[in-house]
Order: structure tokens, then sequence, then C-alpha cells
DNA sequence: TTGAAAGCGCTAACAT
DNA sequence: ATGTTAGCGCTTTCAA
């Protein structure tokens, strides 16, 4: 049986309190002579006790941890650069102030939603938070404190929970303005299956046509494109002769499958067809032709997610529930060029 | 105050015993109607009871989380794709099994390390261990479960902790023929300033030794450069005019810096100077020029370190640790080449 | 088959 | 300045 704080007390004569204020500083109206405190550290060291952290979390009620919540968590060495990123700007907040970071399991029913408010963690990122119903109510009934990544809705600081979130239409806007000023008229966004529930998606939807209006073009719902993030669509969709002579995608890594669907049939990048990420990481670099991007700060975001999520744990922020909204820039590369005159046919 | 077990109890009419039976399947010898289970789930439901997973692994002493620990944490987005590897060579064993993953914050000293052992984590993976008095200690000490990756040693598996490592001895023998192949006969290791403790760097340099005695070749502890992370030694290294005429890394990440020392000093490469990386992942073809690599399969490996982990933590493990060795494979690309007539008159 | 009691290791509150 | 008491929420052990 492990070492106790009860055994150190006795083992010292003294109090188990006394052994808790000398090793652990707790106990505010305790005191301490310096010397009974050398002698329980010296007994202390002796024995070899090591402090029970489950105990004292359960006491506590604090776990100097801070969980990652991804709602769809796959791989993350798929190219891109983003988690890594990611996880810099969360630990680079999170390690100097003595917390340590949780990546948790992928949430894959309300209950394992419900189950981060166990306790396990001080806090919580909980990054591409999908606004679905049972979500909302994750967020309500949560006693854990909170800061959503990816993610922009009052539906969200209405409840108390603050979101961090990249300018998604001014972004959209950036590469519309850019291919628009190298020719195309008729651009196509490339979302996910499911957009309605996903924040990020919207926005960047509205961006987009908010962005073509102002260039008196057109673009309306034929011009969103629910693929598969295996964009096995692709063929297909290009057999329909599209009017499109660009695509927007939603990450970075996407593009590395649409490379390759597009060679499969002959489709020549940017010659026959513009391509413009979101993200831009080394990734980019890397593919050929390389990747325009628009580029969102995401370690500046998740650095700033985390400070604030430690602010809230430790009741040093008293603001309301906000988004905090970080621009974008825009990374110009090769896979986009001038519509070719055979494209604009089209 | 949170809903507790005994609300439930109490407002369903039965024991605690009979809502932990129902709702966590606990107590083996506890038997509860079916009715009166449901009863207890509507009420559990009605009250909103949330279990306090803080109260049952103090009680279990049982996380379902994994700590990963690192030597020297510094940054992870370093241009190499190491460390997303590494932690879905982890995560794709643990989550399965569902098991959490926590990042712990740099280990600085000692106490931090023993305080790896108190309860927070069921089991432990430490990368980059080093081989000094004091780990060792903790090994010795740890009640904690561990499994050690990039380490491997009789002074480890003796304390009954296993490792996952992979072949350095192959691994150099395989740079060592491929550059002696070009033409080189004088090649330096870069290793890290400190490298008595660091088994994986001990092994290398007595595999390259190995390997040019095999040829025929000289190396000594002269041709060991004991550079810091950031290679500033290089300018000074090149004026002493060197014999020789190719460098082995110990990382890839590292590449990078020596490409941009070796520019500053007019340095050519692979032209005056051959350049072999360790770890060849994607972030090898984005140097120019694109650097040849040993690649070791660190998600096999962070996989295999991690199921057999879980394997000791669920008692399914009943062999005596051992040193579990994964070979390595060698990538050629553009940073390796015959040496020039100049580099060969030095 | 079900309930009651005890305790995991720690610390806040109170008493001395 | 130090010791005692009680209890966090859960589950194992034992009694009914």
């Amino acid at each position: 049986m492990a070492v106790t704080i009860r055994d150190v007390a006795n083992a010292a004569g003294v109090s188990p309190m006394a052994v808790s204020k000398v090793l652990h500083g707790k106990g505010a109206n305790v005191r301490v002579g310096k010397d009974t405190a050398d002698v329980i550290r010296k007994i202390a060291q002796d024995l070899q006790y090591q402090p029970n952290a489950l105990a004292r979390s359960f006491r506590l009620r604090r776990t100097n941890t801070i969980g990652l919540v991804f709602e769809n968590w796959t791989r993350v060495s798929d190219g891109s650069q983003y988690f890594a990123h990611l996880l810099d700007g969360i630990t680079s907040s999170a390690f100097p102030r003595g917390y340590a970071v949780t990546i948790c399991p992928q949430l894959s029913n309300v209950s394992s939603g419900e189950s981060l408010n166990d306790g396990r963690f001080d806090g919580l990122i909980w990054a591409k938070f999908e606004s679905t119903r049972e979500n909302l109510q994750v967020l309500e009934r949560g006693r854990t404190p909170m800061v959503l990544l990816h993610a922009s809705s009052p539906e969200i600081t209405r409840r108390g929970v603050n979101t961090v979130c990249c300018e998604n239409r001014q972004a959209m806007r950036q590469a519309v303005d850019h291919l628009v000023r190298l020719g195309h008229r008729r651009v196509a966004f490339v979302a996910p299956q499911e957009i309605e529930h996903n924040d990020e998606t919207v926005f960047r939807i509205e961006g987009i046509r908010q962005a073509m209006k102002a260039h008196g073009l057109p673009f309306g719902d034929g011009d969103v494109l629910n693929w598969d993030y295996a964009s096995e669509e692709f063929g297909d969709w290009w057999a329909t002769k599209p009017p499109h002579t660009a695509l927007t995608l939603r990450s970075e890594s996407q593009a590395g499958t649409i490379y390759v669907e597009a060679a499969k049939f002959g489709v020549r990048v940017p010659d026959d067809l513009s391509i413009v990420g979101f993200d831009s990481t080394a990734y980019c670099e890397t593919l050929s032709p390389k990747l325009t991007a628009i580029s969102q700060p995401i370690e500046d975001m998740a650095h700033r997610a985390t400070d604030l999520l430690l602010a809230i744990i430790e009741g040093r922020d008293h603001l309301p529930a906000a988004d905090h909204v970080f621009p974008c820039g825009f990374d110009i590369r090769e896979s986009t060029a001038r519509p070719s005159l055979k494209a604009e046919e089209n």
C-alpha cells in the first residue's frame, strides 16, 4: 500500500494537517514551525511519500488539466500542419501555467459529450463545435468552463460560452476578389455534406455569396458542392461540364485529394481549374502546383482560446461571453490563374 | 451542489449501491431487478445525474487516461510531421480502447518526474527518455506502468520497463553505405551537446563508426560535432576546412537550419556538402534541395508502444520487459550527391 | 436479492 | 501554533 499523508504524520508525530500544510501549502489557518516543517519534509523523503493526485483532485475539485475535444477526430498527420499549430497554441498557454492538456477520443454521441462535464477537466477547448441541439444542450448543462474554437454564434454566447473563430466572411471575400481579378466569373464552393450545424461553413457560403454579388456575379445554392472529404464526386461533377472555373475548398489537405481526382480526369490545375484552399501552412508548399490558400492564425487563435479558458477557470475573467474573431490572410501561390479560353467558353 | 448517486438513490427509494450497479455496472454481488433498474435510470435522467469522474477514479484508482511525456517539449510545428505521426500512433491505439491521452508539460526536474507517478495516469508513454540517474530512479519507484519511446538499454529493461526504439545502428549503416557508394570518404555526425544519457545518439555513433570501419574508412570522436539545435556552430566548423564531405543529422527539422547556415557561408548542398536527415516525413519534400533521410516508422512504433502499455495496464501482458526494435528505411532525395573534386581535395 | 457501514487520501472548518 | 472532526462521491465488504 502506498505511503499516505497520515503515515508521514504518524512517523513525524504531528497531525496530517501539518503535513498537508508543509508539503502542499494547504490549510490557510494552519501554522507550522520551521523546525517541524524540516522534520516533516525529511520524513516524507525517507518514506518516499508520493501525494495521491486522485485524492487531491477529488477533494479540491481541480485537476490542472484542460481537455481538447474534436468533433470529428481522425488522423492528424494528413499533411497539413494545422493540428501542430493548434497544439502549439494551446500548450504555449497551458504549460507555463501548469496545466496539462488531454486529447479526448472522438465525441460519437451525446453521452460522451456529457461525460466531458464529469470533473475530469478544469476546462475544455472544443474545436470544430457543431451547433446541434445535443451539443448546445451540453453547453447549457455544463459545469465545466469551455471555449469553442472555429465556431461563432449568438446561440453559443447566449449560453455564456466564449468562441474563437476566424473572420470567415472576410476570408472568402479575399478569395473571391483574387479570383475575379484573375478573370473568373463562376466560382464553386466545396462544402461538407452536412453544413447546417457548421457555423463556419454557413459564414463562408454567405461570405462568398456577398463577395460575388459585390462584383455583380451570381452565386447560388447550386454553386455549393456538398462533397465528402474524399472528394470522389469530382469526376461526376466535372462530367456535367460545370460553368465554374475555380473551386474554393474548406481545408488545405482536401486539396491533395482534389489534385488526384483532377489528374484522374485530365483536369489541369490551374489551367483548367483554379483551386483555393483554406488554411495555409507549410503543406501548401508541398503540393504541386503549390496551393493558393486563405490563412488563419490558428496558433494565435488557439493560444487566445486557452488564455481565455484559463482566465475563466481561475476566476480572472468577468466579461460576458463573446465571439473572438481573428482576421485571415491570403497567400497566392500557383494553384490559381486566369481561366483558359476553353474554360470561359463553357 | 451537483446531483450525486445518493440523491438518485433517495429519489428512487433504493440504496446507493443499486444505483451504482445500474448506472456503472459496479458491485459484483449486487443484483437489481429489471423494473427497479428502469426506475433508477429514469430518475437519473430526470435529475440530470452526472457521475463524478474524480470520485470514481479516486475510488477505483483508474483514470482511463494515459500520459505522454517528452523530455524536452518545445514547439511541435517546426515543419516536421514527426509529432503528428507520433500522436496518430498513440491515439489510434488508445482512443478505440476508451483511453484519453494527456500531454504533460516539460519535465524540468525530478520532482515533476516523480509527480507522474501520482495516479493521474493509468500508464505513461515517455518519449525521448534520457537515461540519467534521476530518470532511472523514477522508473524504479514508479507505480505507474510505462513504456519508453526512442530509448533502448538493459538499464531500463532490467528495471522492468519496456522500450520501443528504431534500429539505430542499421539506420546509420544505410546512410553510410549510401554516402560511400557516392564516393564520400569522410562523414561527420551532428550530435546534441549532451549525448551521454541519450541512448539513441550513442547507438547512432556506434553504428556510423562500425559502418565506416566496414568500408575501411575512419570515424573517430573528432567526427562527432556537438552542435546546438540551432546549429550556429556551422560557420566556425566550416572555416576549419574540415575533411568531411557529408553530414548526418539527428533530425529532419535540423536540416532546415543547417541549410540556412550553409547558404550563409556559401556552402552548396549537395555540391559542396551532402546532408542526410533523420526521420523522413513530408517535411523532407518541402526543403530545397529535398532532404535525403533515414525513415523510422514512428507511427507504428507509437502504436506498438501504446498497445503494449495498455496490455500492461489491463494485466494482459505477462512477458518480461524487453526492447522492441523497429527497422528503418532510407529515402534518397536531392541533398546527397557525389562529392565534388574540390571537396575531395580537401 | 437488497441494504448499511466503512473507507479510499486528502483538506476545510473548527476546536484547543 | 497545532490537533480533531468530518466529509467530498463513490464502491467494496459484510450483514440482513
